[in-house]
DNA sequence: CTCCAGGTTCCGG
DNA sequence: CCGGAACATGGA
């Protein structure tokens, strides 16, 4: 397929790799499309500046160019709104995310428009994040657990976080104090690692799979957000009453299988858009 | 103006 | 375990 990831200078080849989808998917926030291009930040350097380096390898660990896709498509369930989502999403891969900051960046997700998690994903990371030059641009990393820590509750409500500033400064004084440990959540089993992640405030289990699928590569995480949840009772419980959320999980876990996470970030993408083409009819 | 957005938490059946 | 309500903010 088509090569790309331009941070306007240079160009990683892959194939099966569908750049604009994978950073406009809803999984990550902070790149903007530039020209031809895309410009953000992978951890703490920018694209280019990685590139640079010459690690381009670090560019192909985050944007996961190892991901084996024929195989995982191959796992999908055959069935025509999965068949619609994979034809429309083909190429889009699941990127792996320093988990701090997807932590962070989810616990500030919730009931807000991906629109708005990008805003404010800017706004804490111009205000309290590291600077990087890059060509007289400034990009900024995210904000460390540390960085946050030091911040009031005020400070983040005036990034619009609303009662999210609460979650998220307490988030990051747990992390910073050694109460919760990233690192170590990364060798726990599934169900250990959620309920290690659970225990932050403003981490409940829909963000603490968002949490496992995009930072820990848990691929049979799956997140239900209300497009999902939405999906799943029109799709596959069309006009069934009293479908109970555990049921809606124990359906997902058993039909989707061992990438249930790509199947679902796959219908949330093609769900949304289209969704958002019939409203502009 | 009303409705809704990648939810979590707490509270009463 | 389940459904409801409170919680902030901004775009459609």
């Amino acid at each position: 397929m088509t090569a790309l990831c331009r941070g306007r200078t240079v160009a990683i080849r892959a194939p099966d790799f569908d750049l604009a989808a994978t950073l406009e998917c809803g999984q990550v926030f902070h790149w903007r499309k530039e020209g031809a291009g895309w410009l953000g930040m992978i951890g703490a350097q920018s694209a280019r500046g990685l590139v640079n380096a010459g690690a381009e390898a670090a560019a192909r660990e985050y944007f996961a160019l190892d991901h084996p896709l024929a195989e995982i498509y191959a796992t999908f369930p055959g069935d025509p709104a999965m068949a619609a989502a994979l034809a429309f999403c083909r190429g889009m891969r699941l990127v792996r995310q320093p988990a701090w900051e997807c932590v962070a960046t989810f616990i500030t997700s919730s009931m807000k428009q991906v629109a708005h998690i990008a805003q404010i994903s800017h706004t804490l990371r111009r205000r309290f994040g590291a600077r990087v030059e890059l060509d007289g641009r400034e990009l900024f990393a995210y904000p460390s657990p540390e960085a946050i820590a030091r911040l009031d509750e005020a400070d983040l409500r005036a990034c619009a976080l609303g009662y999210r500033a609460k979650n998220l400064l307490g988030a990051a004084r747990m992390i910073a104090a050694g109460e919760v440990d990233l690192g170590a959540v990364a060798k726990l089993d599934d169900a250990a690692a959620r309920a290690e992640l659970c225990r932050l405030p403003g981490v409940g289990e829909k963000v603490a799979n968002c949490a496992l699928l995009f930072a820990f590569e848990r691929m049979r995480a799956f997140p239900i957000d209300v497009w999902i949840e939405r999906v799943l009772r029109t799709i596959y419980f069309p006009r069934k009453r009293n479908v109970t959320p555990r049921r809606l999980r124990e359906f997902s876990a058993a039909y989707f299988g061992p990438f249930g996470g790509y199947a679902q970030q796959y219908l949330f993408h093609h769900a949304r858009k289209t969704a958002k083409r019939e409203r502009n009819r």
